[in-house]
DNA sequence: CACGTGACCCTAT
DNA sequence: TATAGGGCCACGT
């Protein structure tokens, strides 16, 4: 049973663009996040694959850490290889599969000031 | 309106 | 640890 709604209005969606830009904004240098974490910190724990959307889209989004957000396993973007070379010039440590080692790396706030 | 496509996630094997 | 299958949701065609 979710008790979230799960579908967002035009209103609901800025905000939830401007949540990610928010924590994403906040990882801190060495460190990673993941999709799924993120939306579900801004409220909408389904919408994991929004993020990478508004990550990709959004002009302006290349300003901020996004190069700090992986998936779960800590796989990188696809397409983007510049992303694990950002990455390791922060001390980020890969594993031999070409994963971040996220046992060591990742961020997990605890509760980041929102709206 | 029906599909296909993702910077994804979960569970089972 | 790696794969496979199903779920998920906004968008373009």
């Amino acid at each position: 049973m979710k008790d979230y709604p799960d579908r967002m209005t035009p209103a609901q969606a800025r905000m939830f663009r401007d949540d990610v830009l928010n924590i994403v904004s906040q990882i801190p240098r060495g460190r990673v996040t993941t999709y799924g974490y993120i939306a579900a910190l801004a409220g909408w724990p389904s919408h994991s694959r929004m993020v990478g959307r508004t990550l990709r889209y959004t002009p302006g989004a290349e300003q901020l850490p996004c190069h700090r957000v992986v998936n779960q396993v800590g796989r990188t973007a696809p397409g983007w290889s510049r992303q694990r070379t950002l990455l390791e010039e922060e001390g980020v440590t890969f594993k031999a599969n070409g994963h971040v080692d996220m046992s060591r790396h990742l961020w997990e706030p605890s509760d980041p000031f929102l709206r």
